[in-house]
DNA sequence: TGAATTGATGTCGAGCGCGCATGAAAGCCA
DNA sequence: TGGCTTTCATGCGCGCTCGACATCAATTCA
């Protein structure tokens, strides 16, 4: 009752050839053995295919039949194959990502780019959002790679450290701390603050050394894009504490970085994946393409260890 | 390289029921063998279906890649598969049937109707010609099957006798020639000759008793149609030849029909087939038909033997 | 902490498909 | 017409695959 896709190609070849021995030469068989093929076909299918004797081989209105059949079933499984090797040669695909937005803007662009250079069909959906979030997206599935601050170490979740940034005192270039070398923390209890917004990762982690260092700040701003903290030092209304790498973000030209000492801060930044679960052969493609990009940033960072 | 059937059968069972050992259950199959199945279908696609540890099993990126595509796969392969089947079964296909309008209005309905009552997607097609052009259509498969009578042998045609048909005088019933008991060919030598056209079967069966026998019969007229021939002998303008089965054609009322003695005279139909060609399963049903239909038509006719 | 469930692995046996050697039939040619 | 060649079928031996069975490892539940 089974025909199986090589009793197929046998017959396909004998049909088009005309001749057992030709197909088999064809199809790198013995004859004996294509002759049998064809032979355990038939009986599987209940009916002759070819009207054959020593000098004749002709198809039988059966086997005329079953030949555009096998044609497509062959076209059929050979396309489905080909499909599904260059998803699993990671040449198409959909990959999403989540990501802080500040990492996003460091490490994605440049990894972005050279996956759609040579692998055109692989759709990259980045969702943008804070580090809890992120984690959700991860661990429920939602996203393959998660891009964020160092997690809770949890059973669920996979995390592979990037690369650090220090954290550094933001200010107009004409403010007098832009002078300083190596400014404290300290600073912030005597200038207006510019917070970021309550759960982003770059608050959490100003909250916890001001707390650390018993300092206490009051947040002036809360900004949930780095863009307006960044024009709000510009407009000279404070001053506030960002990892390097967000910097360009925080754009406006006229406003200085100067790392931060007491404590040297620096943010870890990562790679969360689901424990336990595959990569699509895709992810696994950008996934490699970010850590080498990350590579690179913290290469051209000279203040930047790991 | 290769995916067989079977091991995508085993990979959807998986993928529906998540569990291995149910998955085995439902497929009757060992779970050591389910285990050893999808490996091996791992290992030929080149990447892992399921992440799976002793207590979950779930697809991974590829695995959901491939689930739609087998699902198709074994649709289109079943779907194939079964209308092969039924063509085996000759409940699908098409036969042309080659066949002397004589024999075919005789043999042909009854059997057609039979045909189609159980198999309405068997389709039928009718090719009536003269016995040459049968012998040529079946001869290089434009029809499967050749109704008309016996061949002069050969190698490429085989030969089945169906039934044999007594040729008779037909004339009117009022006219004294019907009132006689086994009239002699030799009747055509006194009266005006209906003949039918010079390739038609009749024809040349007629000439050769007229040849046989050395009378010399002048055809008055010539016609291609049995029906013009009784009409000319109902119009009184002549007798004719013909056998008994094919009476109803010449159909007009008020005709007579006597059998023809010395010589006594038959008429042997048969089936003309392909020889060494295997039949259409279709094909072989509808022979099968003809031949009962003639098994019966030759008891109905007291005058028929073999 | 022990019992039960589930997937993986090792081993053995049966069946299938392959190649090789050989047989039978049909066409070719002298 | 009788060898020769070509072509498909068949018998045999072998290796690979796939099956079941027994067993192991890991995880959950009581």
């Amino acid at each position: 009752m089974k025909a199986t896709p090589h009793q197929l190609l046998c017959f396909q070849a004998v049909a088009e050839t005309g001749s057992f021995s030709a197909a088999a030469r064809r199809l790198g068989l013995s004859q004996p053995a294509l002759s049998r093929t064809v032979r355990l076909l038939e009986e599987a299918l209940g009916a002759r295919l070819f009207d054959r004797n020593t000098r004749n081989v002709a198809l039988t209105p059966v086997g005329a039949e079953l030949r555009p059949i096998a044609e497509r079933l062959g076209a059929e499984f050979g396309g489905a194959y080909g499909e599904l090797a260059r998803f699993v040669a990671g040449g198409r695909g959909r990959v999403t990502v989540a990501a802080l937005p500040s990492i996003a803007a460091v490490l994605l662009p440049a990894a972005i780019a050279a996956l759609a250079a040579d692998r055109p069909d692989v759709e990259v959906l980045i969702a943008d959002a804070l580090s809890g979030p992120v984690l959700d997206a991860v661990r429920d599935g939602r996203a393959e790679i998660g891009l964020t601050v160092q997690p809770p170490p949890s059973a669920q979740l996979d995390y592979r450290p990037l690369l650090s940034d220090a954290f550094g005192l933001v200010c107009r270039d004409d403010d007098p701390l832009a002078a300083r070398d190596g400014p404290a923390w300290s600073v912030f209890a005597q200038r207006p603050f510019v917070a970021m917004a309550p759960a982003s990762s770059v608050r959490l982690m100003t909250d916890a050394v001001f707390l650390q260092a018993g300092l206490a700040v009051t947040p002036l701003f809360q900004c949930a894009f780095l863009g307006t903290a960044g024009r709000l030092v510009a407009a000279g209304l404070g001053i506030t504490a960002l990892p390097r790498l967000t910097l360009p973000l925080a754009a406006p030209p006229g406003l200085a970085w100067r790392p931060l000492a007491r404590p040297a801060t620096r943010r870890q930044m990562g790679i969360v994946t689901r424990a336990n679960r595959s990569l699509s052969p895709a992810a696994a493609v950008l996934l490699d393409l970010i850590v080498a990009e990350a590579r690179r940033a913290a290469s051209l960072s000279e203040a930047d260890g790991p």
